[in-house]
DNA sequence: GTCTATAATTTGATAGAC
DNA sequence: GTCTATCAAATTATAGAC
């Protein structure tokens, strides 16, 4: 099971994914996985950390989930990334709400955030077949972020199909 | 000159675009438009309200932008006004972050998020000549509301260029 | 590791004087 | 319309006991 760390990231993630950095509390974490507020404070010491925590744990996984496909079709791969997010969860991108945010985010975070970008356009670029299609594989992973985007605003997964047209 | 009224409502955007609806506080506004938090109440009750209104005005500005363009390349039309928004004044479309903050949003001003992305889009899809082009216009709205969210986050106007690839 | 207790600040909102 | 004063609640964070 778990590790309390653990916890404490999926329910940080969660939170983020559904309003944002300043959506979430320290107190909303402590009674989702059952301590004290005090408690969350002792495995991250500020809310800067365990954003920063959640953020690359996101991108790892995110990566980690691409690298495992088939790469037969990249730019389906990663739509299909997305689609799961949206459709399992009814969930947002946790790196398409804090970039929207970035304006009043703290540095350290938008950097891990930034981060998420470059590595997925990298993997998206590559797998392609190299720099020629760096402006098509952009375009695919705005695409995606807009779409969710107004898929959420709209309260309907299925909206994203629409949109994304697959 | 302005009123207060419209002077609250610019500082509301100014500052909804840079943080979403959790990024400000009335106090905030208060001492951006020189008054105290009790006169802002005063002109909108709630932050409901308040974020209500800026909405509201934002897409009636969208769409009147809209109809005075030339019409002669309505995807391109669009782009100059999103292009307009991060270029000149470094911020996100207030639409997308509040978009993006849907989970955690009045009811209220999701809905009127959700009348400002169905009536670009609609604006979109009759400029192009109908329903024929209804997928492609929602895929072009959700590309420009991505390549800002990621414009945003490498905080530059630039690569929102390099995105869209006018 | 988790707790109680608490500090210092901020928040959305209201009452009532001018 | 704007102010002072204030409220009740929430926030991030720390100190120190167990």
């Amino acid at each position: 099971m778990a590790s309390k760390r653990d916890e404490i990231m999926d329910a940080a993630e969660v939170r983020i994914r559904r309003g944002g950095y300043q959506g979430f509390s320290f107190r909303d974490i402590a009674d989702d996985v059952g301590i004290k507020s005090a408690s969350v404070h002792y495995h991250f010491p500020t809310k800067e950390d365990l954003a920063e925590a959640v953020t690359d744990r996101y991108t790892d996984r995110f990566i980690e989930m691409l690298d495992a496909s088939s790469f037969e079709d990249p730019k389906a791969t990663l739509t299909e990334g997305f689609l799961h997010a949206i459709k399992t969860q009814q969930q947002m991108c946790l790196c398409g709400i804090l970039g929207s945010e970035s304006g009043i985010l703290p540095v350290t975070v938008r950097h891990k955030v930034d981060l998420f970008f470059d590595r997925i356009s990298a993997w998206l670029i590559n797998a392609m077949g190299g720099d020629d299609h760096r402006t098509e594989a952009l375009r695919h992973v705005a695409l995606l972020e807009g779409a969710m985007l107004m898929a959420r605003t709209k309260q309907s997964a299925d909206y994203f199909d629409l949109i994304v047209d697959r």
